[in-house]
DNA sequence: ATTGTTATTGAAATAGTTTTTCAATAAGTA
DNA sequence: TACTTATTGAAAAACTATTTCAATAACAAT
């Protein structure tokens, strides 16, 4: 069953959550979005739907629907932190240490198996997983094989 | 061939970077801990062996040694970063949800095949990759079993 | 050894992100 | 409608990271 705007908001009534007007307007920015977004970008998104909303009750939701599983943190540059909806891909990324730009990739191959010998180790129970693979963009690497940068003529 | 302390300082000098005792000492911080350090341990570390580092000179060095990939920036919380040696593992998390410590695993299976596949698709150059699984330590599932936190009795 | 050049440094200032505090508000219940 | 209290927004605080700039110290050339 798909994680949806309604049952994400019975989810939270379940729990005991008040289904504020601000909660509505950061989970409406969220699942509007079929990308990841950074903190400050789903502020401006949520105000579209309830202008008064804050910085502070953004962090809140998204704390809070991380917390539930609802959203994914991932680790983009610069700034470090942004949110996806955890239905969205499969935490596959691609990032560019040039321009920092993010791919999101579909991950055909299965790391159950893998996933499944950790925890067999470790104990851990194992609920998300990132893989990010940085490199350079093909954009990137043509730029830079113009106009490479030396340090010193030998 | 292995990165050490000394080829590190080779690979510097050749490219025409200067031997510094502040950059020394933050390498020999780096080289003598076998595990991920955040910035600020990276600090206390490089000052017992050159009290007068900065944290400045600590957060360009390790800029400098990430470019010449001689370290890996990876994801911890909370805080965001930290920086372990590129030999050290091979870019495999396991980070707990609640009590937010990072486990590093061996990550004996390959995952060459699916980064080459990428490669062709998207045409990245993959230099390196951080696969890490979040979700919740032993100790940490044993506690909240014994006490667990709802917000509503039904 | 001494000098000159300039990459590098540390301190302070700045920028940016995330968290805490707290009185006021509004969601859900009685 | 009133009550209870989770939730909010604004301001302040806590952190993390970067920029600026005069002073310093590596290193090369003498």
């Amino acid at each position: 069953m798909p994680v949806t705007f309604a049952s994400t908001l019975d989810m939270l009534a379940d729990r005991g959550y008040r289904l504020t007007r601000p909660r509505q307007a950061v989970l409406r920015a969220l699942f509007e979005d079929d990308d990841w977004l950074r903190p400050e970008e789903v502020l401006t998104h949520a105000r579209e739907h309830f202008p008064s909303v804050g910085l502070v009750t953004v962090y809140r939701t998204l704390g809070l629907l991380e917390e539930l599983g609802v959203v994914r943190r991932i680790h983009v540059e610069p700034g470090c932190h942004g949110y996806a909806l955890a239905g969205l891909g499969h935490g596959h990324y691609l990032t560019c240490r040039s321009c920092h730009r993010v791919l999101e990739f579909p991950g055909r191959e299965d790391l159950s198996p893998l996933i499944r010998q950790i925890s067999r180790h470790t104990g851990f129970v194992v609920e998300d997983h990132l893989l990010e693979l940085s490199g350079t963009c093909a954009t990137c690497r043509r730029r830079r094989r113009s106009a490479p940068r030396r340090r010193r003529e030998p």
